[in-house]
DNA sequence: TCCCACATACCGACTGGTTAGTCTGCCTGT
DNA sequence: ACAGGCAGACTAACCAGTCGGTATGTGGGA
């Protein structure tokens, strides 16, 4: 066994996915996990298999597991990783200091550029969410959870404040944008006519407006 | 083999899946594919075993091979049934004679409350779409992007007239709103606080307030 | 300085289990 | 007697994870 269980946990918590929690990123380690992704992202987590992520990375099954201790742990590092990254921004966005409807218009555009900018990590995010175990599923929840509290308080402050409609749940109303965000793995293509930020401007607005009162 | 290649292109095209062609589904295949349907939903197409199905269903795979050519098959019925209910319904509300804004309206909370009425299917929909056979992947998209087209075209007779905002692409106005029903799948709870038709006006209220001048 | 003990990094053959699809044949109604 | 409907054992392929082994590097004692 290269990790025992309370090892595989505290990786969880990690930044590098390497499990050795000092943020360096050992460079295959850090290749497999890129690979994965992108092969997740194009196949599916089910139809990629291990061996192919070891050959497409040039190493063997024995370097994978002497990183990481499971296919699923590979998984999670994405998640963990886009759960990171979209919360931080997000908390930034929100403690800013502006009115509301311009920090809710700061953050949801935000999110949208940077979905685009990840649109692998996004895409596997999406899709492959209910392949986790119960038990890092019930994680990625909580942490998801805790991202569509932290929106939601910024609209359900605006609908108190009266520059928002406050006849719609507020609930509703994060769900409503971000579907438009996990959509966008379905259809935005790079070589499309907008832009990321052209996209997330208009998304924005789109939200914003239909706040108005 | 039960079925030659020409006869199961043909079935992709008629109305109960065992390819009969007269509308009349046997017992046994209806079972089998409501049972598929259900256990794609829950598990995904991948996590879900031929096996498994015809267990659930009471019958072994010799039924099943005799009434569909292969597991895709399956998912390939499923979509189908979703695609032709959806353009049925949405040519059905966007003929129909009344002013632009509530035809858009009334479309638009139709699909919702038909997608929440149908929501495995639905689920099936949005988290299974690539893994159709290239084949069957190209017909599925070509019928959704009929679907796509109708509803844009509502769009943009508004905004031609001048009912709707006309400073916004239509097609992403299409995604932004379809992005909200395919995550209806996610987050749409039964026992939750509102019922299918709430959510559909509010989604609707929504796209028609994003969408005034 | 040399050398030994040990750890880390990785290899690749192997295992046990699962899977989609096939095939032979029985059974029943016409 | 013939055909459709179905059973269930079988096969060939595949897959995640394991394990014994090798190579490389590193720190400490003589």
């Amino acid at each position: 066994m290269t990790y025992d269980e309370g090892q595989v946990r505290a990786m969880a918590g990690t930044k590098d996915g390497t499990g050795n929690g000092n943020g360096s990123t050992k460079p295959v380690a850090r290749r497999l996990l890129a690979t994965a992704t992108r092969l997740f992202a194009e196949q599916g987590y089910d139809r990629t298999s291990v061996q192919e992520i070891v050959d497409a990375a040039g190493v063997t099954k024995g370097a994978l597991y002497h990183y990481f201790g499971s296919k699923e742990d590979l998984l999670h590092e994405v998640y963990g990783r886009v759960l990171r990254l979209q919360q931080e921004r997000l908390d930034h966005f929100a403690d800013a200091d502006a009115p509301v409807e311009q920090r809710l218009r700061d953050a949801a555009a935000d999110v949208v550029v940077t979905t685009i900018d990840n649109l692998d990590d996004t895409k596997i995010f999406f899709r492959s969410m209910h392949h986790l175990s119960p038990e890092k599923d019930k994680q990625v929840r909580a942490e998801r959870r805790r991202y569509h509290e932290r929106f939601r308080a910024l609209i359900e402050e605006g609908q108190r404040s009266g520059v928002f409609a406050a006849d719609i749940p507020a609930d509703l109303v994060v769900d409503y944008h971000f579907g438009s965000v996990h959509h966008l793995g379905t259809w935005y293509r790079e070589d499309g006519p907008l832009t990321p930020q052209q996209v997330a401007d208009h998304l924005a607005d789109l939200l914003l407006r239909a706040l108005r009162p």
